[in-house]
RNA sequence: GCGUCUGUAGCUCAGUUGGAUAGAGCGUCAGACUCCGACUCUGAAGGUCGCAGGUUCGACUCCUGUCAGGCGCACCA
């Protein structure tokens, strides 16, 4: 797994470093502890491929003008055998370095041999993360927020994955407590209504679950549903669907029996149903996490035993109280209710512990929605107050979805029962599409959803943009194999034919998608490398209309193949991270 | 009211630990295929980085204040 750019990047630490040492050894400067430096890639290509403030940042404790100490350094550099081939002093005193063609072949080189593995680092070390991300209640369908999380959340743990960390996707299920409650209530009062004699009537009429639902769903007059349930149709055909393999007996039983009934009957589709449509959108979890095992193995009230150990609970007017201010929360939480009922904050935090504590894990991740962003300071502070560092715990907050078509937007309700869902989202645009899209912006930004951009089959849309320039390499590439021109290994020496603005601002790009994958890694933004792939297939499209491949003389002809190859399998693996289609022809 | 996130070109958005003349796509205007896939490329116009201070060699970036918008502020989850 190498890393051209960091590679060169420390190298020329090195060289820097050793630079000053000699100055010093030579006692043209004086000997002061090394203040940090940089050493970066300028946004400007003409202030070279990497630049370094250290003259900047010698200024100081030398007591000396930046661009004199600029001109002993570079006086002092050596630079023959590295990766650099020139410098130049610039501005008020950033030294420029250009690397050398041999660098710039190597890169090539690499990635024909690194392949599929190419833009993979072990800067994880391979320690654990556990990502958890969509966790949508199964008492209902998923909507856009959904969407959005499990694209970010996928690609996030891709990229993690790619980074060299181990990594985990988990999905939380919400098996117990009050949304189950709920969910039992709002199927038992349709159930109800179902064998009412309105509802029987409706029955008799309709032979379609999904138009009899839509008739008791439409009509709040005869079938009025209270404040506090689950409303949509999605609740009837349960409820239809129990009552065609079971009939009305249920009616004669107890209430809390017809709602143990009908939850275990229809929960469990539920969750079938999420899995489903989950892995319609390419996401495979690792684990299915259930509340209900955290009840049934005494966890939550372990957990709240350990609070209580821990020395920040109280009680007060009958209720237990987490003093979550005493770790920076705003104000305190309560875990037990005063009729005894524990809040869903206890489950939450026992399955945190379970996660950092029982399993083990280095790092948890939540991708969370923004109405819950206040959650995590008070998850941190019960993590702190267990003993854990809260800096293993983390959330992505992801802002809120406009959903826009023709111009206007797609408001979504959840009390209508007729949001947006992840389902009707997959048949509107295809799954590339909804995968890249919702990868385009950082996830703590609003972002809209622009319908008939994801549609259109035009450079416009961006994923057909960088899909195309993949199926054009390839066909290059097949173009010129039936010519009997076919991909060779070439020396350094024959690469650094290589040496036009468009090659080598390609290969420059090339070059960082570890570093891409880095940064992304590190400040958990897969984003980064859907802007990756963008700009790799523009500087593809760039280098394509100035340099022509076939008729090339033939030394050349090799070389700009190999480009070709090097770029297809560049890009193949950024789609390879956000699993969308890599097409060979369109 | 308090907390939190976001204000960068007409629109949608980049801008990696503070660096050099603030970038891209779309849209607008003007161009490029007898030639490897024109689903492509080239050029032009377009900016008080919400506003005001501060920190320093240097601020879109950090700090304070302020304005506008999103989202929260339950013994709901």
């Amino acid at each position: 797994m190498s890393n051209p750019i960091k590679s060169a990047s420390a190298e020329l630490r090195e060289i820097l470093m050793s630079a000053l040492g000699r100055l010093v050894s030579e006692g043209k400067i004086e000997a002061v502890p090394l203040p940090s430096f940089n050493v970066e890639i300028p946004q400007d290509k003409s202030h070279g491929d990497f630049a370094s403030n250290i003259a900047l940042a010698c200024a100081k404790p030398l007591k000396s003008a930046p661009r004199k100490i600029a001109e002993l350094i570079c006086e002092a550099l050596i630079l023959e055998g590295t990766s650099f081939e020139r410098v130049e002093i610039a501005g008020p005193g950033f030294i420029n370095f250009f690397l050398s063609r041999n660098w710039f072949s190597g890169v090539v080189s690499v990635v024909l041999f690194e392949k599929e593995k190419y833009g993979r680092t072990d800067t994880g070390a391979g320690k654990s993360i556990l990502v958890e991300f969509v966790s949508a209640n199964p008492t209902g369908p998923m909507h856009i927020g959904n969407a959005r999380g499990g694209a970010i959340g996928d690609g996030l743990s891709s990229v993690l994955d790619w980074a060299g960390y181990r990594v985990e996707r988990e999905f939380y299920v919400n098996d117990a407590g009050n949304q189950i409650e709920k969910f039992g209530k709002s199927l038992d009062l349709r159930y109800c209504q179902l064998c009412s004699d309105d509802g029987q009537a409706l029955v008799k009429q309709y032979s379609d679950t999904e138009a009899l639902s839509q008739a008791i769903y439409n009509d709040t007059e005869k079938f009025p549903m209270p404040e506090d349930v689950y409303l949509g149709a999605d609740i009837i055909v349960h409820a239809r669907n129990f009552y065609s393999e079971n009939g009305a007996d249920l009616m004669n039983k107890p209430e809390e029996e017809r709602k143990e009934a009908l939850v275990a009957f229809a929960l469990p589709k539920n969750i079938q149903k999420l899995e489903d449509d989950l892995r319609k959108y390419r996401i495979e979890y690792d684990t299915w996490f259930r509340e209900s095992t955290l009840h049934n193995s005494g966890a939550v009230s372990e957990v709240i035993e350990l609070l209580k150990n821990s020395g920040h609970t109280y009680e007060q007017e009958g209720a237990l109280w987490f003093k979550s201010s005493d770790f920076g929360d705003e104000k305190d939480r309560v875990l037990v209710r005063a009729n005894g009922v524990p809040t869903y904050f206890v489950p939450d935090i026992a399955y945190h512990y379970n996660k950092l504590v029982t399993r083990g894990f280095d790092t948890a991740i939540d991708i969370l929605g923004a109405d819950h962003h206040g959650y995590v300071p008070r998850m941190k502070a019960a993590m702190e107050a267990l003993g854990i560092d809260p800096n293993r715990f983390n959330a992505i907050i992801m802002q809120m979805v406009r959903l826009v078509k023709d111009g206007e937007t797609y408001k979504l309700s959840k009390r209508s029962g007729k949001a947006v869902t992840l389902e009707t989202l997959l048949d509107e645009v295809p799954i590339d599409a909804a995968r890249y899209f919702f990868n385009l912006r950082e996830a703590n930004s609003h972002f809209e959803f622009d319908l008939d951009l994801a549609i259109e089959q035009s450079a416009k849309n961006p994923v057909y943009y960088v899909q195309y320039a993949h199926a054009r390499i390839c066909s290059i590439i097949r173009n010129l194999a039936a010519e009997g021109f076919s991909i060779r290994k070439l020396s350094a020496e024959q690469m650094s034919v290589l040496d036009s603005p468009e090659e080598v601002e390609l290969i420059r790009h090339i070059a960082s998608l570890p570093n891409t994958v880095d940064s992304a890694a590190r400040d958990y933004d897969p984003s980064r490398i859907t802007r990756y792939s963008q700009e790799l297939a523009t500087l593809f499209h760039k280098f394509y209309d100035k340099c022509r491949i076939k008729g090339a003389e033939e030394p050349l002809l090799y070389a700009r193949l190999s480009l070709c190859d090097a770029v297809r399998i560049t890009l193949r693996n950024t789609f390879e991270i956000l699993k969308i289609d890599c097409p060979e022809k369109m």
